[in-house]
RNA sequence: GUUUCCUUAGUUAAAUGGAUAUAACAAGCGCCUCCUAAGCGCUAGUUGUGGGUUCGAUUCCCGCAGGAAACGCCA
C-alpha cells in the first residue's frame, strides 16, 4: 500500500524520486496523526528552508491531487506532512490483497534453498529449557522462511561425537552396568557423567583415559562404538518424545558423528592451502591476524574436535544442498566458535562464507543461577510442557467444562503458552526461567491469541452465512476501530518479511498480539448481532480474514489454534 | 587481562534516527438480561550515568557503572 502511494506521489511532487519518498514516508506512532507521514526535516536541510514551510507546500500539492492519490485529507503539522487515506478505497484494495493466495505474502524465496541447523541437542543428556529455545526459535524461523517460499532443510546436528563420550564410556565401565543403564536410562547416564566430572577433578588421569576411549571410537573400535550407539538410542527416544509434544520434525538427523571420517581430508585440504599450523602438538589455523584465537582442527592425539567437524559438515552441506544460506540457531556463548568456523571457510577461498549466519540467543538461567545438572539447578523441557498442558486442562474444566475435545485443546493451549512465551521477546535477551511467566494464560500470551481465534470462529459459526454473491460494501468498515483492525490485518506481510530479515520470530509474535488486540476491541464495539445486513456481510468477511491470519501467524510460531476453547 | 552481549514504569518487555516513549503482568476502579470475562474500558507509574554526532537520540559513536558470557585440545 505504501509503495503504491509513493509511486503515485512522485507524479505530483516534482523534484523528488520514488526512492527518496520510499525512504521518507513513515507510519506515525499515533494513528490519530495520520495514516502516513512525510517528515520534512531532511528536505529542509538540503533545500535550506523551514521544514514547516516545506510541509505546507507539499500538503498543498498533495491536497490538490488527493483523489488520484487515494487520500482523503492532507495536513501539515510542525514539519510533518500527514496523510489520511480514503478509508473506503484503502479497505477495499486491502481486503482484496488479503483474499489472494498465501494471504498476500509474496514468495520472495522461490527457488532458493536454506539450510537450518537448530535444536541439535547433545546425546546422553537431558533435554532442558535451554534446548527448548533453539528448538522453538529454529522451528519458527523454518516456518517463516517456508512461508516466503524458501526451500528449507531442517538439520538436527546432534551433539553425538567428541571426548565427552570417551568420558561416558570410562564412567560406565567404572561405576555403572548394563542393567543400571537399562533401568535408569538417561538419568543413569547423567549420573555417571556428573560423577566422572567430580572424580576427574581429583584424579586427572581419568581424562586421559576418556580421551583414549574417544580415540578408539574414531578408529572404529567395535566395543566403543557399540556402547556409544546404545547411549545414542536411549537419548533419541527421549528427544523424540519432546519433538512429538511440540509437533516438530526434521529433514535430517545428521549429527557430528557423521563427519568423523571427514576431518583428515579437511586437514589435508587446509594443509594444501597453507593454512594449517602445528601448535603445542595440535593442528590449528592461526587467526591472530583477525584478532581471534586459533581455530583448532586436530587435537594432539589426532582426534577431531567440534571446530573441524563443523567445517567438514559445512563443506558437505554446501555440496549436498547448494544452499543460498546456512543458518545456525545456537546460544550466544558460541559466537566466537562460529566466527572462527566462518573465517576458516573464507580463508579456504570459498566465497559463500558470506551466506553463513549465526543466530544467537540469550542464556537461560534459573533463579538467577546458571543451569546445572550437577547442582540440580535445572528444569526439563518435558516437565514444562506437561505441566502447561495439565494447567490448561484444569482451566478448561473451570471455564468450559462442556467442551468436546478437552484433551486436544489442553495440549494446544498448554504447548502454545510455552512456545509463545519463548518467542515473544527478542531472542538475544537472557531469560531467567519462571514457572509463573511460562504458565501464564492471560495478557500477551499464546492462549490470548488462541482465544481470540476461537472467539472469531464462534462469531462466524453463529452469523457467518453470508447470502449469495452479494457485493460487499466496504464503506461499512471505515469507523476508527474497524479501520484500525483492517490496517493491522494488512501488516501481516510486513511482519513476516521483517521477522525473516532479522531472524526474529518475536516480530511475528508481537504482530499477532497487536492483531488480536485490535480484533478484541472490534469485537466489543462492533457487534454483528445487532448489525444491519450490509454491516454483517462486511464484518463477517473481515472476521474471516482476521481468523485466517491469526491461525497462519500462529502456525509460523509453532502454535495450533483450537476451534473452541 | 582481552573480547562480545545486555541495562527503558514495581516486574517482564516494545519502539526502520522522528511528533505526547508503548504494551502486558502486578495495583486501584468499572463492564457478563450484550456474538466465549483466557475478554474489554478507565486510573496511576518509565529511557543507569557523563560526554559526542544530529534540526531531532531509547536507537548511532566514545567513556563510566552494573549484570551476563566467551577466550585451544568439552560442545
Amino acid at each position: 500500500m505504501r509503495e503504491v502511494l509513493c509511486k503515485k506521489m512522485v507524479e505530483v511532487l516534482e523534484g523528488l524520486t520514488c526512492e527518496q519518498l520510499q525512504a521518507l514516508v513513515e507510519v506515525p506512532a499515533d494513528e490519530k496523526l495520520g495514516d502516513y507521514a512525510l517528515p520534512c526535516f531532511t528536505l529542509a536541510k538540503v533545500q535550506r528552508k523551514n521544514p514547516a514551510l516545506i510541509a505546507a507546500e507539499l500538503a498543498e500539492k498533495l491536497e490538490a491531487a488527493k483523489e488520484a492519490l487515494g487520500l482523503a485529507r492532507v495536513q501539515s503539522v510542525g514539519g510533518y506532512c500527514n496523510l489520511f487515506v480514503d478509508r473506503k478505497g484503502y479497505v477495499e484494495s486491502g481486503m482484496n490483497k488479503m483474499l489472494q493466495e498465501n494471504l498476500g505474502v509474496e514468495q520472495i524465496g522461490k527457488g532458493k534453498t536454506i539450510c537450518m541447523d537448530y535444536s541439535s541437542p547433545n546425546i546422553a543428556k537431558n533435554f532442558h529449557v535451554g534446548h527448548l529455545r533453539t528448538t522453538v526459535i529454529g522451528n519458527s524461523l523454518y516456518k517463516i522462511h517456508e512461508k516466503l517460499g524458501y526451500e528449507v532443510v531442517r538439520i538436527n546436528y546432534l551433539g553425538d561425537w567428541g571426548t565427552q563420550f570417551g568420558k561416558l564410556i570410562t564412567a560406565y565401565k567404572k561405576w555403572s552396568s548394563k542393567e543400571a543403564v537399562e533401568k535408569g536410562g538417561i538419568e543413569e547416564l547423567l549420573r555417571i557423567y556428573v560423577k566422572f566430572t567430580e572424580e576427574a577433578e581429583k584424579a586427572p588421569q581419568l581424562i586421559e583415559e576418556a580421551r583414549a576411549w574417544f580415540v578408539k571410537m574414531e578408529k572404529n573400535d567395535e566395543e566403543a562404538l557399540e556402547i556409544w550407539n546404545w547411549f545414542k538410542e536411549i537419548s533419541m527416544v527421549e528427544f523424540e518424545r519432546v519433538y512429538k509434544m511440540l509437533g516438530m520434525s526434521f529433514d535430517c538427523y545428521s549429527g557430528e558423528s557423521h563427519y568423523r571420517n571427514k576431518v583428515s581430508a579437511l586437514a589435508k585440504e587446509l594443509e594444501g592451502k597453507g593454512l594449517l599450523e602445528e601448535s603445542q602438538g595440535a593442528k590449528v589455523i592461526d587467526l591472530g591476524a583477525y584478532d581471534m584465537p586459533p581455530c583448532l582442527i586436530m587435537k594432539s592425539d589426532g582426534g577431531s574436535i567440534y571446530h573441524s567437524r563443523d567445517i567438514a559438515a559445512l563443506l558437505d552441506r554446501k555440496k549436498k544442498y547448494d544452499f543460498s544460506k546456512c543458518l545456525y540457531v545456537t546460544g550466544m556463548e558460541q559466537t566466537l566458535h562460529f566466527k572462527q568456523v566462518f573465517k576458516a571457510i573464507e580463508l579456504m577461498g570459498y566465497p559463500w562464507y558470506e551466506n553463513l549466519v549465526h543466530i544467537p540467543f540469550g542464556l537461560v538461567s534459573l533463579a538467577g543461577e546458571k543451569l546445572s545438572t550437577r547442582n540440580g539447578n535445572i528444569v526439563y523441557a518435558e516437565d514444562i510442557l506437561k505441566e502447561a498442558v495439565e494447567r490448561a486442562g484444569a482451566l478448561i474444566e473451570e471455564k468450559n467444562p462442556t467442551l468436546q475435545n478437552k484433551v486436544e485443546v489442553a495440549h494446544m493451549v498448554g504447548i502454545g503458552a510455552v512456545v509463545f512465551h519463548d518467542l515473544y521477546n527478542q531472542r538475544i535477551k537472557n531469560v531467567d526461567f519462571s514457572w509463573e511467566d511460562v504458565l501464564s494464560f492471560e495478557g500477551t500470551t499464546g492462549p490470548y491469541v488462541q482465544y481470540t481465534y476461537a472467539r472469531a470462529g464462534s462469531v462466524l459459526q453463529k452469523y457467518g452465512e453470508v447470502s449469495g454473491n452479494a457485493v460487499v460494501d466496504y464503506s461499512v468498515l471505515t469507523d476508527d476501530v474497524t479501520f484500525s483492525l483492517v490496517k493491522t490485518l494488512l501488516g501481516y506481510e510486513n511482519a513476516v518479511n521483517n521477522a525473516a530479515e532479522k531472524y526474529e520470530p518475536s516480530v511475528v509474535a508481537r504482530y499477532l498480539i497487536a492483531l488480536a488486540m485490535a480484533f478484541n476491541r472490534f469485537y466489543h464495539e462492533c457487534p454483528i448481532l445487532k448489525a444491519s445486513e450490509k454491516e454483517r456481510q462486511a464484518r463477517v468477511l473481515l472476521v474471516k480474514q482476521v481468523q485466517k491470519v491469526l491461525a497462519d501467524g500462529c502456525g509460523l510460531l509453532g502454535l495450533e489454534c483450537p476451534e473452541e476453547m
